[in-house]
DNA sequence: GACTATGAATAATT
DNA sequence: AATTATTCATAGTC
């Protein structure tokens, strides 16, 4: 139980280790905050972060190719390296936005630990699709579909159940896994 | 005081109106949160978001002049007007950014409604020169370093005077006036 | 465009 | 990395 729940002040973390910290948990804070306004609005979105070890983090929302390309679009004559930088750019930024890695890992846990309770739940049963589905065989755009079709679903059913708050629903946690709204860049 | 206050889940929002007011609302907090994170951990973040009108929004930190500048340095060969579209998306950026119109007319509403009450306040009187100087005369970085110094004053007054939430305090809703953290961009 | 109840984000903690 | 008390953003309202 968090004795202080808020950080003094907004200033810059001296510590390290706590300073990495917040960073990643507000990139992901923020990574969300786009996708739900991408979401609701359907406003596109590009995000370049920079973090610590120099490099760029990346994240945007589907369609958002036109302003991808605006971003990789230039060519500086004078300096060579500048197109390897880019190429970093979108490489990081795939690596970053999928959160491949993660989410497989996470998915492993996520069927292990949910599935069979999935399966008990016959509120959800017309989304089965999402639920029973391979996850494996989804593409981005399908996990991202599916990730918000998960969210509205728990969503409902915290909704309906206002009075079982805390239940053992499979969906009621599951977006933990999927939080990022994966971006369909055309790579050449 | 409203009767609901969340949305039914996190789905397109037909109403134009409302899909709009949503779109600014969220667009000011993602600039806050990012403004926060570069404050916090020092990270620099470009944004570019698409508007309803097919223009686009951008948002950055201070120092993310390497990030703007990969950005604009394209100057694609293939299409003539190319580089009339991002000098667009710079004024654009400007525009948008520095929020001047607002940000003008919110200022000569607050130094009538808080001058005053501002003098009346010892406790923050070491911040005299961020309270009592001319805001005209600050630039653009010093204007954010103020925003950041308020945020934090507000934030130790709160601490201080836990049982006197809704006190009369100049800082106290200042912030509201300098949401936005400025980007400091070269322009040619 | 301002206010406020509510839910979501997250800082501190284990 | 999991948990939770607390703050903060904001949806709905006027």
């Amino acid at each position: 139980m968090p004795r202080k729940a808020r950080r003094f002040g907004v200033k810059f973390i001296e510590d390290e280790r706590n300073r990495g910290l917040t960073f990643f948990k507000r990139r992901s804070g923020l990574f969300k905050a786009v996708s739900d306004l991408f979401a609701l609005t359907g406003a596109r979105v590009v995000m370049v972060l920079e973090c610590e070890n120099e490099r760029f983090s990346s994240f945007g929302t589907p369609k958002a190719d036109p302003i991808v390309d605006a971003f990789l679009s230039g060519d500086a004559p004078t300096e060579c390296d500048t197109r390897e930088e880019q190429k970093a750019v979108i490489i990081n930024l795939q690596n970053e936005l999928f959160q491949l890695e993660k989410d497989k890992a996470m998915e492993d846990k996520w069927k292990k630990e949910n599935m069979l309770r999935a399966k008990e739940s016959q509120e959800i049963s017309r989304k089965a699709k999402y639920v029973y589905g391979k996850v494996e065989d989804l593409d981005a755009t399908e996990l991202y579909e599916m990730y918000h079709e998960l969210s509205r679903i728990k969503q409902e059913i915290n909704d309906r159940l206002p009075w079982c708050r805390s239940m053992p629903s499979n969906v009621a946690t599951l977006p933990m896994y999927f939080p990022y709204a994966p971006s369909q860049i055309s790579f050449q």
